[in-house]
DNA sequence: GTAATACCTGAAGCGCACTCCAGGTCAAGC
DNA sequence: GCTTGACCTGGAGTGCGCTTCAGGTATTAC
């Protein structure tokens, strides 16, 4: 019985909703708009009113985001949640996709993270050496590509 | 003796090039156009031709883009690196605080993994469950943010 | 000589994910 | 009654990193 008219005490103003998801006021409209975010309630006022659902799924949106998935993909995803139960299998996928692109990311940045780890420690060499002996400083033996 | 006409056997062609640094010929064009390679050897026809030292180069600008690094900051550490040796901590700075962004976009994919594992594994049960007891599939206990 | 191929240049165009703007409404405070 | 502030709308604008285009040149193959 209380299915439609109870004015939420929970709910957010956009100012509140910018403020602890870190989305701002305008991506959220924005998300709206692209329909990644049904259809937001609205005070008397026309002002929008973000349940703590809305909270919830925008975080989960900055989570997908932020780990480079599309805006494109996501009304995707939003649209077979809005199909029922039975796309369930479908967004898995979708998820575990997502995932093991995410995983290969983290790996080739692991590995970019080696190469400048060696390119800070040929700095870091060069760099103590021509502290140390201020004259001196051949390159060694084959500077690997200075820069 | 040899430091200006030797025809440089190794050197690469546009095409060669493109096709061992997965970098496309405009791309390198665009590179080179935006000072993050200083201007490339020529033919004597106008063609470039790229040595290996480009090539290697050119890896390393793509490691360092592929892990985030803006052409604005890349063109910063090219100008430092021409400038000569004196600019070695500044260059060394500058990639320790890359290093450390992507560190922290590692820990943030991370995270992120963590949240999508969780909804993996509960669209996993729903399915099973779905499968099994084609009736009474009650989302259970407060089924978290369906979606 | 002709055509195909590979490259050249300067400049315009594109896709994405926002972000900003102009002009308007509504409620509260003075 | 008037101002202020938070929000509304549709639509235009922005920044980044390429990518494409139009028109041209040099070498090779026939």
């Amino acid at each position: 019985m209380d299915t439609k008219k109870t004015p939420d005490h929970t709910a957010l103003t956009p100012a509140q909703m910018a403020e602890q998801t870190g989305v701002s006021i305008e991506t959220l409209r924005y998300y709206e708009r692209e329909g990644l975010l049904q259809p937001v309630e609205r005070a008397t006022n026309g002002h929008r009113r973000y349940s703590s659902a809305d909270k919830h799924w925008v975080e989960i949106l900055r989570c997908l985001r932020d780990t480079g998935m599309s805006i494109e993909a996501l009304r995707t995803y939003c649209q077979l949640g809005e199909q029922g139960v039975h796309t369930q299998p479908e967004r898995l996928a979708l998820l575990e996709e997502h995932k093991r692109l995410v995983l290969d990311e983290i790996e080739t940045k692991k590995q970019a993270i080696e190469r400048i780890d060696h390119k800070i420690q040929y700095y870091t060499e060069q760099i103590s050496m021509a502290g140390a002996t201020a004259k001196a400083t051949q390159p060694i033996k084959g500077a690997p590509h200075e820069r």
